[in-house]
DNA sequence: GTTCTACGCTAAAACGATTTAGTCCTTATC
DNA sequence: GATAAGGACTAAATCGTTTTAGCGTAGAAC
């Protein structure tokens, strides 16, 4: 049994494919079709479960209602809830979304790229790898819109992003440890080759200077970019324990600190009476853990929004030759304390 | 600037689209295109950077390279992992993957079959929710291959599924818990509408009942299909809490357990201490909570293989008549003690 | 009686690929 | 010297839609 195509309906119901096709996307009015060839038409589409071919129709019109949505790994929690928003979102404007992981790897994020634009989705939303702005321009180039979220290129202006105030947000999470009272206060982040993440080294760096306490290097740790999970694990320990272990430590993503809890846990280290834990980025784990952790909220739910936003309204105006505003947003952080500290 | 097309570069190398067309395809040698014009048609498309249209192809060829997965709801750990695996199993074949989540519900699952079909994917493996035997025969009945993951439909034989022996799993995680010396074993399930969780629930009938142990239903929590979170965290407390407390729990699904978890922390009860834990399916948080989580382990990189290799199979034989065979597979799981019991 | 307009629909081109059936040269065969 | 047999390509149909231009008829206008 095969697909019944526009033909077949047309055949059956004994009149033309571009008929059909009026009545099918709401055109028959506009195109003077009578009351009753709609309604034959309807009638056979329906008995026979007629679903156009949306690569005919893609092919033919130029759209896909399809946007193409590029994360670092769709199975870590704080993408996977963007991912959500975003789809929920999309689903309002009647797009529908395909996304896939970059697993962090430029050459993979270059490959997607290429496959979604093969698909030829409508737009982008992209969380970028390092060296892709050139790519990105060139989707521009082809006038496709993009917006880029959780990440950004500051020497790029026209490329649209949205994502949290990571800056804003480091400063705050170490103006509050320092308020506590902790000094010592450790850091550990990813080998910084992104603008966010050196904004968010930068703010710490900034805040305990501002203090007056000038940073100790063997407090900070910085893993290196494809990192191997055992390795990391001793490393982390490592920079926790000693004679003159930290007092407190933040974690700058929420990976490093699920590795950093199973640190602590196989230290047994006693949070936060011997060690405050602070976290850039919530997860379930850290709700849930004994005792819950201290976080940095990104405000996912606001990201995805603006993006999809910032992505349709480019949508909408391609061709015209009126653009929206470019320029990264920034977004507030909120700080959520909990038991850690 | 407008994309390329094949006819464009057909036209900078000064030669037909079909000779295009037969390069680009690795079919030039057996159409005895001359090396020259290879060459000269290869270095055209690479410079102006020419991708063919997928839509074009596809709606050409009747094959997209596509498969269409769809899960209960990609953020959800179990789900996540099982759709990596596919994903990267299906890129061995040379397919890309697309994939959606039902929140288990019916309608929404429908909806998204008829998506993907418009989007003319060559196969789909699904995780069904209730009543899609129809519409999945309905895919079969258009020689669309289908293999369904994690749930089956036990009276339809002639629908391929891989899971694991919910059954057995469950046998294996109950005689367990009685073999250490627990009797008062609570269960903690969600509505068992399908056959994958009626099977769990039977298991723990069948083994209570085999050690003489008749099932006290007050130990036995059914959670709404469509629970609120507030409230069924209420009804676990209830459970867990009053003077005939249970001595054990086994929560039948992962993120019940999660939901288990957080109950159990806020009556301060002590695990293993007063309160034996046992959760089908792992999970991070299982992990890495404070003491850790025994669990029921389903396999789940071997579902997603034999999943994965069943499509292929069948994506292979479709149109020659000749089919591998059907019939749902059960996979063992496996019982990973930890501190919790 | 001819020309217009409106009505209700259809023909055919187009989107960008793949693929079948040629076409037009050479060169080999008898 | 006519025919056959490669060799190296190309023309055109096709996939399933959308969309523009147009066609035939009927009644209105002059």
């Amino acid at each position: 049994m095969k697909k019944v195509s526009i033909s077949d309906i047309a055949r059956k119901a004994g009149v033309s494919v571009s008929t059909v096709s009026f009545v099918m996307n709401d055109k028959a009015v506009k195109m003077r079709i009578s009351r009753e060839v709609i309604e034959k038409v309807e009638n056979v589409a329906r008995e026979m479960g007629y679903r156009p071919n949306q690569l005919a129709r893609g092919l033919r019109t130029g759209k896909t209602k399809t946007i193409g949505l590029i994360v670092e790994n769709i199975s870590n929690a704080f993408f996977a809830t963007l991912a959500k928003t975003i789809e929920d979102e999309a689903k309002k404007y009647d797009y529908k979304v395909v996304y896939c992981s970059t697993d962090n790897d430029e050459e993979k994020a270059r490959e997607l790229i290429n496959m979604l634009s093969q698909r030829q989705v409508d737009g982008y939303i992209i969380t970028p790898t390092q060296h892709l702005a050139e790519d990105i321009r060139r989707l521009q180039a082809e006038s496709k819109p993009v917006v880029l979220i959780d990440r950004y290129f500051p020497q790029h202006e026209e490329i649209p992003a949205v994502l949290v105030d990571n800056y804003e947000g480091v400063a705050q999470g170490t103006e509050f440890l320092l308020g506590k009272g902790y000094r010592k206060i450790a850091l550990v982040t990813i080998e910084a080759e992104m603008a966010h993440m050196k904004d968010r080294l930068r703010a710490y760096y900034d805040v305990m200077a501002r203090h007056g306490d000038a940073v100790e290097e063997r407090l900070v740790k910085v893993v290196p970019y494809q990192f191997d999970r055992e390795m990391a694990l001793k490393e982390i320990k490592n920079l926790l324990s000693g004679t003159d272990a930290p007092d407190a430590v933040f974690f700058l993503t929420n990976y490093l600190g699920v590795l950093g809890i199973e640190a602590i846990k196989d230290l047994e280290i006693k949070i936060p009476e011997q060690l405050a834990v602070l976290c850039f980025d919530d997860n379930d784990i850290f709700r849930l853990y004994n005792p819950t952790i201290s976080v940095i909220r990104q405000p996912i739910e606001e990201i995805g929004q603006k993006a999809m936003f910032a992505l349709i309204e480019r949508l909408k105006h391609t061709g015209t030759g009126v653009y929206p505003e470019d320029k990264p947003v920034k977004l507030a952080a909120e700080l959520i304390p909990r038991q850690s500290i």
